[in-house]
DNA sequence: ATGTAATTGATTATCATTCTCAATTATATT
DNA sequence: AATATAATTGAGAATGATAATCAATTACAT
């Protein structure tokens, strides 16, 4: 059994929920999508795996995952809540492209350690934090420029 | 004039667009409000100044006032989306106590110079971006100390 | 003073998320 | 295996922030 399963399984017991061929559907199709995803891409990847489980049961379950460690919210920007998982992930931060928005995963321990100074001066015990940074990657910057030069070639 | 009127007045000039009597008013009551606020505030601080404006003129200035400079987007979690003022204010992140909800502000070079590097390292060119740390204030855990030893002593 | 495009308020629409509730089901216990 | 029971589900309705629509109004360049 994955390794997603088993934690999921085993939260579930401990806290003497049930757990139900919904919530193995769900669990498993977090398993398969890897990157950043909402609750809708959960009930739609269930679909792909010609199954269903209802888009309020996804809802209901989601704080259950959260829980359990198993993924996590982030990148909140607009309209919809964005999730990933970090099960056996180290922590880390995000680059978001405005252009093209792919997201670059990084991370650095001087940034945390820096996070942790100026928590201590501020007489604060930090718990989480996000960090985003938003602007263009270099792929897009390369398109453009070359979008540009073949421009002013025409 | 305040200067935010000013400043805003300006904007609308140089993008040929009208400087309404709500627009005005709307202009005024952020003025007024020093913390952070959503849309619905702005209405709200209109109201208590005897006035009005609806809510629909309020959601379709707030994309002026951002594209003036006037104020930012901040602090992503939960319902509502949250402004701040940022005209002539320099860059700063945010402490989220997750007990009273207090929000301290700091900024700190060393990150903004970290964040430089490491989007140097990432052929990324930063734009904007966001810092949020959540944890306990000291003051929520003087709190919390001083009623363990309460009901210890009970 | 006038023409016109921008703006407004009122209302409706949208869309993600949550809630409700009757019907079903997982699991501990007998 | 049968039973009891609390948890869970699906369907649909509710919510709540924000966006869109549209006819009536208004700011402002000429």
């Amino acid at each position: 059994m994955a390794i997603y399963e088993e934690q999921f399984k085993y939260f579930l017991k401990e806290k003497r929920l049930k757990y139900t061929k919904e919530r193995k559907k769900i669990i498993k199709a977090i398993t398969v999508i890897q990157k950043h995803f909402a609750a809708e891409d959960i009930h739609q990847q269930i679909r792909k795996q010609k199954s269903r489980v209802s888009l309020a049961t996804v809802y209901r379950t989601i704080p259950l995952l959260i829980d359990s460690g198993l993924i996590t919210e982030t990148l909140y920007r607009g309209e919809k809540v964005v999730y990933e998982k970090i099960y056996n992930k180290p922590h880390h931060d995000h680059m978001v492209c405005l252009s093209c928005g792919k997201i670059i995963e990084f991370s650095n321990e001087n940034v945390e350690k820096l996070q942790e100074d100026i928590c201590h001066k501020h007489f604060f015990i930090p718990v989480e934090h996000y960090l985003e940074i938003k602007g263009y990657c270099q792929e897009c910057r390369d398109k453009l420029k070359s979008k540009t030069k073949n421009e002013l070639n025409s």
